[in-house]
DNA sequence: TGCCATTATCTTGACGTCAAGATAAAAGGA
DNA sequence: TCCTTTTATCTTGACGTCAAGATAATGGCA
């Protein structure tokens, strides 16, 4: 009996014509995500840094050298608006981790790149970043864990299938 | 193989150091739960609602007659600040979907009750809402829900025990 | 070549949230 | 009773985000 089931039960017995066993599973998704949240933001705090810049930190790292992407490879990663990537890259700039620069070849575009600094930061944080997320799902047997990811890929699949564009 | 998985791949080849086996159902998780929250969102819109209105009206309507709370206990029920609940019940009030007196027995508390306008919109909200939570599970067979429900079960449990204050 | 639709990025204004602090009332001990 | 601590709510200022629109360069077609 958790606080989902607490909630599901109050709605059984004012809505009792309604089917509400849908709750428990996207209310507790909801929960653990903004737990999930938490944790790892505290994480990233220790390194300076918050979610929005560590992630475009992470991108730029994994990308491979040079370390380099347009801002608009980088929205499509995150999945953000364009103001959104703007104000990111901005903070950045602003704290030397990444530097911005015309693109030669297509002067609508820039370039953002990792600096020494960013490079340095972000190859320490996201080692410490690992740590949280194997600390966040040590609750779960190897098992329970492939099962619950089973689940969450599916969901994710009919999701990219509902918008295809 | 999903963009998960792509950004998995990414991580093994240039940093094969680290163990960054939980990233792909952590990343699947935020993934399906800001899926969610769009077309949750969705359907909060389509009554003139946001989320955030939208869990105050059916926090209240839950509660059973007479359908009022302290904003203490709205915020407790939603685990957000206090000046989020200031800001939240403002709204209400000016869309006259809840009123907003104060506590006869203790002045500093206040009673947050919906008006008639507001368990109308609710009532009908809720209904809708229940309706777009069993769309987002339909992908899954009810034996893939309650395993994915079994794990998110556990990890919320872990959190509850985490900060038990 | 010249023009127009498209693409890439940045700007603006609004929103919801939080942290920290202000205000005010209640509760409890001396 | 008085005073201190605790509790409940609101205020303020900052942040990250988005939607819509502005700006500017590119590419394809006539």
């Amino acid at each position: 009996m958790d606080a989902v089931d607490r909630i599901f039960a109050q709605w059984r017995a004012e809505r009792p014509d309604l089917d509400v066993t849908a709750m428990g599973p996207i209310g507790r998704l909801s929960r653990v995500y903004h737990h999930h949240a938490r944790r790892m933001g505290e994480t990233f705090a220790r390194h300076g840094l918050n979610g929005a810049g560590f992630d475009v930190l992470a991108t730029l790292r994994r990308s491979g050298p040079p370390h380099a992407l347009s801002p608009g490879a980088l929205m499509a990663a995150m999945m953000i608006t364009s103001g959104t990537m703007t104000n990111r890259i901005d903070q950045l700039v602003k704290q030397g981790l990444v530097s911005r620069a015309p693109d030669p070849d297509d002067a609508r575009r820039a370039v953002v790149q990792l600096t020494d600094k960013g490079f340095a930061l972000i190859d320490k944080a996201v080692a410490d970043h690992a740590q949280t997320q194997a600390a966040l799902l040590a609750p779960l047997s190897d098992t329970e864990i492939a099962a619950l990811d089973a689940g969450l890929r599916k969901l994710m699949a009919a999701e990219e299938d509902r918008a295809p564009e």
